[in-house]
DNA sequence: TGAGAAACCAACAGCTCTGTTTTTTTATTT
DNA sequence: AAATAAAAAAACAGAGCTGTTGGTTTCTCA
């Protein structure tokens, strides 16, 4: 939604130097946000132009002066979210504050926490539904990979930067997977029912199995060929 | 794809008295299996009315003699597909031959490869395909729900007549739910890109935490009040 | 075998979405 | 202040999808 239409700001910030890029740049804004809005409220496939354009207070014609095609708007889209993500992302990781005071089980379970709550998040809501419209549409396909890795690899630093002494990748690659397919199943299974009781057992038992992983990658770190 | 066009149909086949009637079920099937190959290759919502119909070799205005509108195709595909699920589901049950000869870690192994291959399996990609769709539209989400159930239902007898002696319900929801969290969303992930290397780690890590459910389920059913 | 019903087909109208073009408004620059 | 450039709006044409209508073939049963 556009919060500042250009008839709304005052005059004296209207006649400022530069104040023409400014405002292109927040209508173009406004489009992004209102597509992301609209794939989450609608789903990917009913994100049309004219949709995204009602709900961004802005006429077609002036999102095509910025877009061209409907499928300049969506890949602009994905980017964009990928890159909030990552901000919500790295915002998540300072604020649970995971601590070397903790003890390694301790930080575990706030690990896991962290990242439920991320997935639920309604940024990676709309994630899911690009997610799986690129299953049939090879150009959202290519678009995604390269994103998707990027953010593969954020994770796994984090728990580099976490557990230092945990180094055997395999245990870790195993972490990773785990923990990102049983959240986003269960996510993909609450974003329609929400049954917090049980949630809170499924998360405990990922717990117990990073847990698990953790200690057999420590084990085998410390005696590697027997 | 209609296998036996009525005019491939031999004569002496065609003059039986109730071919029309067996000629109406087999285009009537034929639309449902084309929809259903159409949701899986081109996405619920590129399924569309004349796409199902050429797929199915029908004329569309054939089609809406079975079905009026195009809401009637998919609704009356969706429970043809989960009637379709639970038979699948029944025969892996039997071709993995789960039998109490197996010690309780091999039966455990055994129900994750089974039910890792169900959930691989076309069926459970236009599934998917729904589920995902359902969340923004309401109409498919209530149709949706009774069936869910009903699989859940299933899964949960499976798991009664394997292990008889696994009572606490608590564990049991559990282990139900960090099978399929954890499996469909590897699913969703692998759907786009195969890695088989890395899913057996995580099929092995599943049956870890099933075994741990199963065994403290055990424990806690033995000293009840401890 | 002939009347009536069921199954099937083809063409059309209305709607929505996309992309293009034309026009108007709003900034910037000299 | 005028010329030029950028942004926004409006109107239009083409394509695809849905649902409807009227007509044809195929089957059934008396």
């Amino acid at each position: 939604m556009l919060k500042n239409k250009p008839n709304r700001v005052p005059r004296s910030e209207r006649q400022k130097a530069g104040w023409q890029a400014k405002k292109s740049a927040m209508t173009r804004q406004a489009i992004l946000d209102a597509a992301i809005h609209c794939i989450i409220n609608h789903g990917y496939a009913q994100t049309t132009t004219s949709l995204i354009a009602d709900h961004a207070a802005v006429s077609r014609g002036a999102m095509t002066h910025h877009f061209p095609s409907r499928s300049d708007v969506l890949t602009a889209t994905i980017k964009f979210l990928h890159e909030r993500r990552l901000q919500e992302y790295r915002a998540l990781v300072q604020e649970y504050d995971i601590n070397s005071k903790l003890t390694a089980r301790e930080q575990i379970e706030t690990v896991v926490q962290m990242v439920w709550k991320f997935v639920t998040l309604s940024s990676s809501t709309a994630y899911q539904e690009i997610l799986m419209a690129s299953r049939t549409d090879p150009e959202l396909k290519r678009a995604l990979e390269p994103l998707e890795k990027e953010f593969e690899e954020a994770f796994l630093e984090l728990v580099k930067g976490l557990f230092p002494r945990w180094e055997r990748r395999e245990e870790i690659e195993t972490a990773h997977d785990v923990a990102t397919f049983l959240l986003t199943g269960m996510n993909l299974s609450h974003m329609r029912s929400r049954k917090n009781l049980r949630s809170k057992r499924v998360l405990a038992s990922l717990a117990d199995s990073v847990e698990s992983l953790y200690r057999r990658a420590r084990r085998l770190e410390l005696q590697p060929k027997a």
